[in-house]
DNA sequence: CTGAAAGCGCTTACAG
DNA sequence: CTGAAAGCGCTTACAG
């Protein structure tokens, strides 16, 4: 069987403590450094690996971050669990990634991923009163947790790290805007046409400014080919825009395709606009514009927002706001 | 603190033993009936919640499954953590996503994540012989191991479910013949081009039988930007082929943008195929062609070996070798 | 600087 | 069908 710190401990004639501790505390001047060398040396060649299982039941400590994630196919989410395992990493933690499927009832919580962690980083989880429903029957609801993303989430009362939505929105339409454009789309999912939605709010406020009437093209689900559909459906009954902002740069992806299917131009026809960051739009033709998701960033302050929360359970609530960048391309020229 | 058998054991009046075999063996029949209810239903008004961490430590075994994947960035990868949470949740484990970056050194592996797994999914990791220097340090080396993905790291001696990359280029590169193109040039990866590399010899192979003479033009690394880059270089010192062959998906994204850079056309001036089956690519104007990887069979075949191996840990090592789909678009006809 | 004792929350073994 | 004992491999507490 595996090599434990008894096997070490009675190899060198010493206690199992001292072997704990050189092993398990690399810093501390605690143990005679004669004795620390001769435990390292052993356990070396004797190949010793800590079980962590052991470690995290005695300690209550499993030196773990969780990260919360929805669909990792969505470029940006996969671009997100990069940054954050970087940021986790970079502390000397680990992190373990878990696709979550936000579907599952509050009673089947007992089947969900509920090995011990020391803190949750949430991507864009559901709002705060359907999450903690959720989170009732199982293990998590008093680890701390820091809720990052685009800020579907928000408002709710822990830390966060989020994106302004609302202003990404308000750039992009005033491009389109400023470009000329007058009858300018929303392609947005289910849900999100209604006051209140950061995104919505935004679209509504500037096309008012600029007397210009709404346009939603609303979404079932968030699947490429529902898109690509819906808007050939849209645009076959009730004539083209002549810009369109997309939720979403996937919808985006899939609404230029419905463009082409029709054979409208970008942007002489129609400009286009999407939102997240995806990295395939500007290999596109031509390069499809959006706004794009500081995502470094946001990984970085939500971790650090999570280490500190971790020390001091305590401490008032803290949140973050981080501006979008407009990358305007040829798509919306 | 939390709650566990022991309290609830106390509560009843039972032995923790009881209070054990009602809560971790919900199928056992050792159990009165009567007694098993007053068991569950303590267990519920109480919130209990077992602790993952003790059950593994007294028990041996995690329930987890590990998943090792690179970059999930590429949108193959992450339809792959996809399918294969799917496949190993319907048998009732869990599965833990772990990104992993094949570029430490053995004498690191005390810095990876170690946690105690029963068994591993590994997607494209390194050839056998560097993958098990790696090993060495770590805790998983005698772990039940199944290899899934492109095949790049085959042949190993345990257990694989890959897809038969060379039969996937010789479809494609045959098509290519067959529309009549004369100058068939093959996007690689550094390091790809060799004989023994399952695309290249497919590629070789196929040239030669048509009379046609290769040319290889080679990525310094995986990006986009220097996939476009060294295609526009390659195209201006050399003129350019009239069709292309990419080993990657991503590759074929950034080869056709910097095809539309040089203001070439697909597929009129130059025919263009990728390899993997990207969500994105039918969404491209024109629509790139492709062949797909069949990520659901190969992920539920990789479990189903991976499951048996867990059960009979000495059985012969077994694999399947499944075949992709070519999928035919506008870029190539 | 080192060690003996107790315990983390479970399960395995065996006894009845 | 139920339970008392021992142990999984560590760490925390405290004693020296």
């Amino acid at each position: 069987m595996a090599v434990t710190i008894h096997d070490i401990a009675r190899e060198l004639n010493l206690s199992s403590m001292t072997v704990s501790r050189v092993l398990s505390q690399p810093d501390s001047n605690l143990v005679k450094p004669v004795t620390r060398l001769r435990v390292e040396e052993a356990a070396q060649r004797m190949g010793y690996r800590p079980n962590r299982n052991a470690r995290a039941l005695a300690s209550g400590r499993t030196n773990i971050i969780a990260l919360w994630i929805s669909h990792l196919s969505t470029s940006v989410y996969s671009q997100i669990a990069q940054a954050c395992r970087v940021a986790v990493q970079g502390a000397g933690l680990e992190i373990s990634i878990s696709e979550m499927d936000w579907h599952f009832r509050a009673h089947e919580g007992h089947r969900l991923f509920q090995w011990p962690v020391d803190g949750i980083l949430a991507v864009d989880p559901p709002p705060q009163d359907v999450l903690e429903k959720m989170l009732s029957s199982t293990n998590w609801k008093d680890v701390p947790r820091v809720h990052l993303g685009s800020g579907q989430s928000v408002p709710w009362e822990g830390d966060y790290a989020h994106v302004d939505l609302g202003a990404a929105t308000r750039t992009a339409i005033e491009h389109l805007v400023s470009i000329g454009r007058k009858r300018i789309a929303y392609v947005v999912p289910w849900g999100g046409n209604q006051p209140g939605m950061w995104h919505y709010d935004a679209y509504i406020e500037v096309l008012k400014k600029a007397g210009l009437r709404p346009e939603c093209i609303v979404m079932d689900d968030w699947e490429c080919p529902t898109v690509r559909r819906t808007v050939i459906e849209h645009i076959k009954a009730h004539g083209h825009p002549d810009g369109i902002f997309c939720h979403h740069d996937e919808f985006a992806i899939a609404t230029f395709r419905a463009l082409r299917d029709l054979d409208l131009q970008v942007p002489k026809d129609v400009a286009l606009i999407g939102c997240e960051g995806n990295i395939f739009l500007e290999y596109f033709d031509p390069p499809i514009s959006t706004v794009a998701m500081p995502v470094d960033d946001m990984c970085r302050t939500a971790w650090e927002l999570l280490r500190q929360r971790i020390n001091e359970p305590d401490s008032p609530p803290r949140n973050a706001i981080l501006p979008f960048e407009f990358l305007a391309r040829a798509s919306s020229q």
